[in-house]
RNA sequence: GGAGGAUUAGCUCAGUUGGGAGAGCAUCUGCCUUACAAGCAGAGGGUCACAGGUUCGAGCCCUGUAUCCUCCA
């Protein structure tokens, strides 16, 4: 047991070396108590492309608290850590890395450069267990997964194998988003739309017949992209375009280029959307596509894949995209069919990883059929496995996205992924998926291709769990999981897809609950990004202000599906709370010295304090404990703040002393048994928040058990509600506070004894602060105190008006009597209004007959205490006029 | 264009079944009181964006408006 506290929380000193002895002491395991009702997690796996942020911080501790408190509520938890590969994430950051040396991922090959990616990995899984150790998180590492593993691999190849035999997988050849950096196709979610400047080119497309229009031999095409012309097949107008129905079958010329292509009528068209004709170009738009094959127009690429112009741009094969854009328009400038160039902004998708402008390239790809999966996933909502989304209103954002969701492109042309278990036969071309090669593997190739990240990540809940082995323990025990908690912004990305692949594959869903978060923003309420450079570092905060400060600021600073701000100055409240729970504890344990752990005196030995306290604590637990259920940390945190800085440290630490110093000695072991007793509870009802410090505190106190991280979580107990104890309280704080104003209002320190006069009719008040004189004179300092019916206002005094009391200073060198005169008019004005307002309430028959019996009982009660005080303050004030 | 969020004290934010508005920080006054001066004791500060509506009663429910933000198309 320390014998020795810093008066100041010095969080290096409490954290060290902690996380390894829990995990040496193996607390993070489940208890496998198969009487126990299991409660799991799993976690949303951070990638390995980088550190953890502080979003990742908030994240894991959200479920380091629900862990932590089911842990000590008696669950058999299980929390399963992992990590995802984050395809094109890590393979783009590795690809940068060897960039700056000159080398390129072609240069050393594909073996090579998993190679380097495996290296990446370690590295940086190293960097992120050094993290989560510091964060504390309780995970069972004994299971930790990643999802490149072996297990999940076989989960993987399984779950393509049998959707592509259900004909929910297909390989087909559509028009894709294609990052031209990364070379690899892309899902709509991966594409973001950011609005862009550019410009509307208006460009002549001569008629190749003579025909004229509108005394023009040209039509006017307006196109935000002049390089894809060379792919143009047709020019459509709207059918119902009476501007142009003549033209329609008529030939025009792509210009730079002697090809001529028809004018076609296709109902895509907006008519009053620039000159309400546009050019089609089939393989480079997935709306002209969509054109193109309506009218078996040709779909002519090109772009190679790095979008370099190809062969099919003539002169300009080999230039890059933008820089041929340039080249085009000068040529159309300098032959005459420039006709304007109007500068617009407008939306432009760029590759959510490698920020590079999205092409629409035409390319086979494989592809998850969306509809039925998306169906499934609806119609699950409205039956008892419902996903539950806390807050309840992202289960729009879940219903709309399912409602008009698209086919998932699943292939990517990377290196670092899933390969694609799909063969295809050297002669045949005949394609063969499968769990494994085929037999005669040497006729057969594997698809150079791996599949999207989120593929394999959707898997997680239960490819963690050892599915597809539905016999495994885990799988049986912990499937489907608890909660789970993640960010909002990846509501598509992941919890939809983890939806709908846990109901096709295990029938059930994945998790009962969805606990979403915002996103930290920086002080000034901005993204944190590495482009602004104003992203923090969680080890640097936690360096600063320890862990469980930082874990604190998390759960306490939001509500749920809101973003957060970081703020260093919550930072120092923080550390200032837990600074004041050290110090309250450092008080209990100095004085608890070498005894049992603290037990519950019989109840006929608690005096009014003492039930207060106890009253308050049982309130506090069903405060938390309901508020944790519906995962409101941060109404959890306000209660527990309360009650210890107001109620704990305020008031009841101080009115110990008094025992402490003065009682007898089986008093003062009574009080002690009651301080340890509410510290220990205090810090239970804390250690899920702030593991470090309750745990060195608890370990520093007299206690029963191994760790307080296994010890029994408080729960309520009515015994110990004593409304008449919490009344009583608020009159003798109520009154202790009146002195005190005084007291300060007349610049009488503490250390000057006053007389103090309390005039009361009420016998129950009198008997109560009678009984409760040690504490009085604690609080007070008078140096007379006079209690009771008979006591005489003195005119030379300054007051203070209680509910059913006067208390009265007299002072007669201090007392100015204009100044008490104003205050007891200004005090009779108040209480006027609010009589008045009070009586006009209970005076409506309405609010009497409808609000409910204990509300207009308290209202009445309000009204007669009201009245007492207004009769009080004009009987003072009158007794002042007649100085 | 569609959906959602925000708007409450000088600043940052709470306010969960509708029953007299709270916290932290900041400001002002006084205290080194034997757990804590990163503390203690006091004080001031709000037409809860605006306009309607429902209700005996609205920060909270409904409708609309304004400003800001996010997502989707």
């Amino acid at each position: 047991m320390t014998k020795e506290m810093s008066t100041k929380y010095d969080p290096a000193a409490v954290e060290t070396g902690r996380y390894q002895w829990w995990i040496d002491q193996g607390l993070f395991k489940p208890s496998g108590d198969k009487k126990a009702h299991p409660y799991s997690i799993v976690i949303p796996p951070p990638n390995v492309t980088g550190k953890l942020h502080l979003g990742h911080a908030w994240d894991t501790t959200l479920q380091d608290i629900i862990i932590r408190q089911k842990r000590m509520q008696g669950y058999d938890v299980l929390w399963v850590p992992g990590m995802d590969h984050a395809g094109i994430a890590t393979q783009a950051k590795v690809e940068a890395r060897l960039r700056k040396q000159g080398i390129s991922r072609y240069d050393l090959g594909r073996e090579k450069f998993v190679q380097q990616v495996w290296d990446w990995k370690d590295e940086y899984a190293d960097i992120i267990h050094q993290q989560w150790a510091k964060l504390g998180i309780s995970v069972d590492y004994d299971r930790e997964r990643f999802t490149l593993d072996e297990g999940l691999n076989k989960a993987v190849r399984k779950v393509f194998v049998d959707l592509y035999k259900k004909g929910l997988i297909y390989r087909g050849t559509y028009i894709i988003n294609w990052d031209p950096q990364a070379r690899t196709a892309l899902s709509d979610i991966e594409v973001v739309h950011k609005d862009d400047q550019g410009a509307f080119y208006h460009v002549k497309y001569p008629f190749t017949d003579g025909t004229t229009f509108n005394g023009k031999d040209y039509i006017e095409i307006a196109t935000t992209r002049p390089e894809t012309m060379f792919g143009d097949e047709a020019v459509a107008v709207h059918p119902d375009d009476e501007r142009y129905k003549e033209l329609v079958g008529k030939k025009v010329k792509v210009p730079l280029v002697d090809r001529e292509i028809e004018i076609i009528a296709d109902e895509y068209v907006t008519p009053d959307f620039g000159t309400g004709m546009v050019k089609i170009t089939p393989a480079h738009d997935p709306n002209d596509f969509k054109v193109g094959k309506r009218h078996n127009l040709p779909e002519l690429n090109t772009m190679n894949e790095d979008a370099s112009m190809n062969e099919n741009a003539g002169k300009y094969e080999g230039m890059d995209r933008f820089e041929a854009r340039k080249a085009i328009v000068k040529d159309l400038e300098d032959q005459g069919y420039m006709l304007k160039v109007v500068p617009i902004t407008h939306s432009v998708g760029h590759s959510e990883r490698t920020g590079v402008q999205v092409e629409a390239r035409l390319s086979t790809q494989w592809f998850v059929k969306m509809k039925p999966l998306a169906e499934m996933a609806l119609k699950n909502q409205q039956t008892d496995d419902r996903v539950n989304f806390i807050p309840e209103r992202f289960e729009h954002t879940f219903t709309q996205w399912m409602e008009n969701i698209h086919d998932w492109v699943i292939s990517r042309q990377l290196w670092w992924g899933h390969r694609i278990p799909a063969w295809y036969n050297k002669q045949t071309g005949e394609v063969y998926v499968g769990m494994e090669a085929p037999q005669d593997a040497e006729n057969w190739e594997q698809d150079s291709d791996v599949l999207d990240t989120w593929f394999s990540s959707a898997l997680w809940p239960f490819s963690t769990m050892g599915w597809p082995d539905t016999d495994s323990a885990d799988f049986k025990r912990y499937f489907p999981t608890n909660t789970l908690v993640t960010g909002y912004d990846i509501i598509f990305f992941w919890v939809s897809r983890m939806i709908f692949q846990s109901l096709e594959f295990t029938g059930k869903a994945p998790f009962k609950n969805v606990l979403l978060h915002g996103l930290i923003r920086d002080e000034q309420g901005r993204k944190m990004s590495k482009s602004l450079g104003n992203g923090i570092d969680p080890m640097d905060v936690i360096k600063k202000y320890g862990v469980d400060a930082l874990r604190w600021f998390l759960i306490t600073g939001s509500t749920p599906g809101q973003d957060i701000r970081f703020s260093y100055t919550k930072m120092d409240a923080a550390w200032n709370f837990i600074n004041k729970i050290w110090n309250a504890s450092r008080y209990v344990i100095m004085n608890l010295g070498e005894m049992p752990a603290p037990q519950l005196p019989a109840k006929d030995k608690w005096d009014l304090a003492d039930r207060w306290i106890l009253s308050r604590l049982n309130a506090t637990i069903e405060q938390v404990t309901e508020m944790s259920e519906k995962f409101e940390f941060g109404e959890v945190g306000r209660a527990l703040y309360n009650f210890i800085w107001n109620d704990f440290c305020d008031w009841y630490i101080e009115m110990t002393k008094e025992k402490l110093n003065n009682g007898t000695d089986e008093e003062k072991a009574d009080t002690k048994n009651i301080l340890g007793y509410v510290l220990d509870q205090t810090l239970k009802l804390l250690h899920p928040i702030m593991p470090f410090v309750t745990e060195k505190l608890w370990q520093s106190m007299p206690h029963d058990g191994e760790s307080i991280m296994v010890a029994a979580y408080p729960t309520a107990n009515a015994d110990l509600n004593d409304p008449t104890a919490t009344e009583q309280m608020d009159s003798l704080i109520e009154m202790i506070k009146a002195v005190r104003n005084i007291r300060n209002e007349a610049n009488a320190p503490m250390s000057k004894p006053v007389d103090i006069l309390v005039k009361t009719k009420d016998t129950h008040l009198t008997a109560m602060l009678n009984a409760n004189r040690d504490y009085i004179d604690r609080f007070c300092h008078p140096a007379e105190l006079k209690i009771g019916a008979d006591v005489a206002a003195p005119k030379l005094a300054m007051s203070s008006i209680l509910a059913g009391a006067e208390v009265f200073i007299p002072m007669a060198e201090l007392v100015d009597l204009d100044e008490e005169r104003a205050k007891m008019e200004k005090e009779i004005a108040k209480l006027e209004k609010e009589v008045e307002r009070s009586q006009k309430k209970l005076g409506n028959q309405r609010f009497v007959d409808n609000a409910p019996a204990k509300v207009v009982e308290a209202e009445k009660q309000k009204a007669v205490e009201w009245q007492q005080k207004l009769a009080a303050a004009k009987d003072r004030l009158a007794s002042l006029q007649d100085a």
